[in-house]
DNA sequence: TTTCTAGTTTATAATAATTCTAAAGTAAAA
DNA sequence: TTTTACTTTAGAATTATTATAAACTAGAAA
């Protein structure tokens, strides 16, 4: 991903291009693979990563300006943190309990072949697989 | 649900049945009808139909034990507040977000084509849909 | 029965994740 | 360069949940 479109991400989140949401965009955005993290855990990455100071509430408010955007989906999964994943494609995912750990699976890998049909007056929004994993 | 299958639910969790214990299980598992509920809401409703006072560390501890015992489980939806379901088969679920309302899928409604295998090491212990519904 | 004991309930405190606040700092318009 | 609106930040507030410890009670023992 190069800078300008680091750039477009927070223009598009409404987001002046500050050092700290520069850094968040870069450390988000900037990479080949799904990156699923919770606002401690990236809080923690971005300080190993650079120099700056990071307050969670910068962060909170970063994250949940992109996420508005739709440039970073949050992911239910059990526990207290909320999880957001870079992947704003339709997606399944892996989950191990025991770790915490999602692992993104593509919608083509998986194939339904009968589901119900929603509730009266209510339409389908989209479906989400989790596979729940074990040792 | 009969009187006795509550007194062995609290048997099989290890509780004594006290008062407010049989008057949690009897709210939880004397029904036709899964019930998805948070421990706030377990809470008014007990305290709308019954006459005694439910303090919550009671109603967390007692459902949890529940939990543990395997007579209740937990859902994933989004939220801050977890969410515990009546209904111990494996299903699947309809959520609607906007209301936060979870509605039961029999597995046999859903038929699944194509999964990947799981990654190596791990096995697969369950998999869970999830239909987001919209208005 | 009454007594005893381990287990239970409860109010309240503690903790953890998240959101709010308001003062000090900064990007970008004027 | 000055001004203005937006941003960052530390810390307070809020919310869900868990821990604590004193008062209470179910069921065993006497
Ligand atoms: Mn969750
Ligand atoms: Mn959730
Ligand atoms: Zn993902
Ligand atoms: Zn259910």
């Amino acid at each position: 991903m190069k800078k300008l479109d680091i750039f477009k991400k927070l223009r598009t989140s409404g987001l002046r291009p500050t050092k700290q949401r520069v850094e968040i965009a870069k450390f988000l955005f900037d990479r080949e693979k799904t990156f699923h993290f919770t606002v401690e855990s990236l809080e923690k990455h971005l300080t190993k990563k650079t120099n700056f100071k990071f307050a969670l509430a910068t962060i909170y408010n970063t994250v949940h300006a992109f996420k508005k955007a739709g440039h970073l989906n949050a992911v239910d999964v059990r526990g207290k943190k909320t999880y957001f994943d870079t992947n704003i494609t339709n997606h399944h995912h892996f989950y191990d309990d025991e770790t915490s750990e999602l692992i993104d699976i593509d919608a083509s890998e998986v194939v339904i072949q009968k589901i119900p049909r929603a509730p009266n007056g209510k339409k389908i929004k989209n479906i989400e697989v989790f596979i729940n994993l074990k040792n």
